[in-house]
DNA sequence: ATGTCCTTACCTTAAGGA
């Protein structure tokens, strides 16, 4: 089971993008992040011709998630549990039945800049609502992928220059503790699984010619439970989109399960 | 180098977000 993500920065946007990549990487289910599109508006039409089965979340302008799969999307919950009253639509889970069931929760971490401030407060208590998500989850003991756009660096080598970001949200020290700490729960960080070193990215700005500069950062990421990361046969970033006509900011990241 | 792109709205130009 080929499962992918994608920060897409705008489903009208990327309306040819998207399709083309589908088409070339061929995954089983990908998740997108920043449809910045409410339900209603969703071309869902173009992929359910692909073959895919699409369930969304969204929201009108910013944020908003989806699920594609080519399986049957089974169980399907929006809305990241532990605010009531949070309107952004960064949260979906669906479960996909292939070899194995596989509980699928895809996620659009928010940014946080500018920090200090409010931004930045709402995206710390965030990753404390997931890392509440992923303790009341775990204990299924089944296999569960976390992903999505994480708007974290993990390390200094996920960055082409991490001395740019020490006072950035993505890369502040409370943002990456958090980040261990779902890693501390028992999940596997998938790409770090299969690749240690470092000047892989997910993500190149649009300004000042980062992409040609080879100026990236790496935030998306897929996390495993002990069930998924036992199914893991590989983890790749399709750096080439970016390169692509009209390409999003960030570039699709997607493992391999043995499911 | 605050150098780009995407979205929406008081819509042919500017603003907010990233």
């Amino acid at each position: 089971m080929k499962i992918a993500t994608f920060n897409i920065n705008g489903i009208k946007a990327r309306i040819e993008a998207l399709p083309e990549w589908l088409e070339s990487a061929r995954p089983d289910v990908v998740c997108l992040q920043e449809i910045k599109s409410v339900d209603e508006a969703f071309p869902r039409e173009i992929f359910e011709a692909m073959g895919y089965n699409v369930e969304t979340h969204g929201q009108k302008s910013f944020n908003g998630v989806a699920i594609l799969s080519r399986l049957p999307l089974e169980d399907v919950t929006r809305g990241l549990p532990g605010d009531e009253d949070d309107p952004q639509a960064r949260w979906i889970e669906a479960t996909v039945v292939g070899k194995r069931a596989v509980r699928v929760c895809g996620l659009y971490l928010p940014n946080g800049n500018p920090a200090p401030g409010p931004k930045y407060d709402y995206k710390l208590a965030w990753m404390a609502r997931m890392e509440a998500r992923v303790r009341a989850l775990l204990p299924l003991e089944e296999p569960l992928v976390f992903c999505g756009d994480y708007n974290v660096i993990p390390e200094a080598k996920d960055a082409a220059k991490p001395e740019a970001w020490v006072t950035d949200a993505l890369y502040l020290p409370a943002s990456r503790a958090a980040f261990r700490r779902l890693l501390a729960l028992g999940l596997t960080e998938a790409f770090r699984a299969v690749q240690p070193a470092p000047g892989h990215y997910s993500f190149w700005d649009y300004q000042a010619g980062a992409w040609e500069r080879n100026n990236g950062i790496r935030i998306d990421h897929l996390l495993l439970s002990p069930q998924a990361a036992d199914l893991l046969l590989d983890c790749q970033i399709d750096k080439a989109t970016r390169g692509g006509t009209k390409p999003s900011d960030h570039v699709p990241v997607w493992i391999e399960l043995d499911a």
